[in-house]
DNA sequence: ACATCGTATTGATATATGTCAATATGTATG
DNA sequence: CATACATATTGACATATATCAATACGATGT
């Protein structure tokens, strides 16, 4: 069964049929690390919650927007902003009684960076880029 | 609810209360877009496929080795190497009975931008770049 | 044609998740 | 302190998905 096979799929079989380099890719560590984060992108509303702070007029936006803007109800929207907070996507900050947003660009140009196809190798997930 | 609260976060209460440039930020469409190749990175399995390709010998593997290296059923990688295909992030070819799998770049790249802070404003998804 | 082996698909199952309604928490203001 | 309102949390439910075992499909070689 794929490994060591009897016919192998080229010139040697002695462990893997061809060469990969499985010490130089990513570990499997550091793929459920980044796995979270882009799973947390996976999410056609808080993608459009992220644009939405982006494109707020001074970088921030008050929560109480957001159930109208995105026609979901108030629990989700929370929900929501609380998974793009714990991933590190949003940062909070409570003015009187409003929740206000604003992106961590930090975040973004390291997952952007560890879709380099470079960063592939190792990388993703293992520096700081990702921390 | 929100939108025209009867008390505002901010000083104009008229539609929503703060500034939100919700024409210039990305459209449901595109965040549905994105959100699905997004989606298809959040596994820590389909993460590793594709490092494990990128780090291979001339950049190509055989799915012959992927149950081994993944610790997981001969269907099961099937599956996640179908998605990575559908996604366009892995490209096919077939030799001989085997399968052989390449990391497509452009999708990369491409997904990279989108995570740009500045593409987050409508750039993301509707240019080349995610097509 | 037949047997073999690699890959894809199907069926079943357990788990994760997006959503809402309802409730709780917390923060001002009278 | 009591009231009002913004946000968070809980419970429930429907859907999606990761996984495996079993089976079907496809290509090769005898």
């Amino acid at each position: 069964m794929g490994i060591a096979a009897k016919q192998a799929c080229c010139s040697d079989a002695t462990e893997v049929c061809c060469a990969v380099a499985s010490d130089v890719a990513m570990s499997s560590g550091d793929a459920a690390h980044a796995a979270t984060l882009f799973k947390t992108l996976g999410d056609p509303v808080r993608l459009r919650i992220l644009s939405l702070v982006a494109a707020s007029d001074g970088g921030e936006l008050c929560a109480c927007d957001l159930p109208g803007l995105l026609d979901r109800s108030q629990g989700t929207t929370s929900h929501h902003l609380s998974q793009l907070v714990a991933a590190g996507f949003l940062e909070r900050e409570q003015r009187g009684k409003w929740a206000w947003f604003r992106v961590r660009s930090e975040t973004l140009v390291g997952l952007a960076e560890a879709l380099t196809p470079g960063a592939l190798l190792s990388a993703a997930g293992s520096g700081d880029s990702l921390t």
